[in-house]
DNA sequence: ATTCTGACTTGGG
DNA sequence: CCCCAAGCCAGAA
């Protein structure tokens, strides 16, 4: 009664569900969105799911970065990783000459149990 | 059914 | 800091 298939998506809904909390002006890591979303160790499930996400989705997918603090290339061509800079820049985050983002100044911590 | 690939992370050299 | 190997999961070919 519980698939693999059903699991795959119960893992996309907490992932974005962990996504939608995150507020603007903050980021987080696929690493760290894994560990909040239940699977830790499936930080690449969290880019894969994200990569999902319909066109307008309001899910705010641009605030979730890779561990160096950088906005990981996409390979698809559709300047997605360029427009992500964007939309990040636009709420505030400051990104380096090199693509990189203070994880120390940005990172989202919620508050441990609220 | 098997193989390949992808918006990843961590540990070791 | 860089490079490499292993671990992990889902979907497409």
């Amino acid at each position: 009664m519980t698939p693999g298939g059903e699991r795959a998506r119960v893992s996309r809904s907490a992932i974005f569900a962990v996504v939608s909390r995150i507020p603007a002006g903050r980021v987080a890591t696929y690493g760290q969105v894994a560990r909040l979303a239940g699977i830790p160790g499936q930080a690449r499930l969290v880019g894969y799911a994200l990569s999902a996400l319909p066109e307008g989705s309001r899910v705010p997918w641009q605030r979730v970065v890779n561990a160096k603090g950088e906005i990981s290339p996409r390979s698809n061509g559709l300047g997605h990783d360029r427009l992500q800079a964007v939309l990040l820049r636009r709420e505030g985050v400051r990104i380096g000459r090199e693509g990189r983002i203070s994880l120390a100044a940005f990172r989202w911590r919620p508050r441990p149990r609220g």
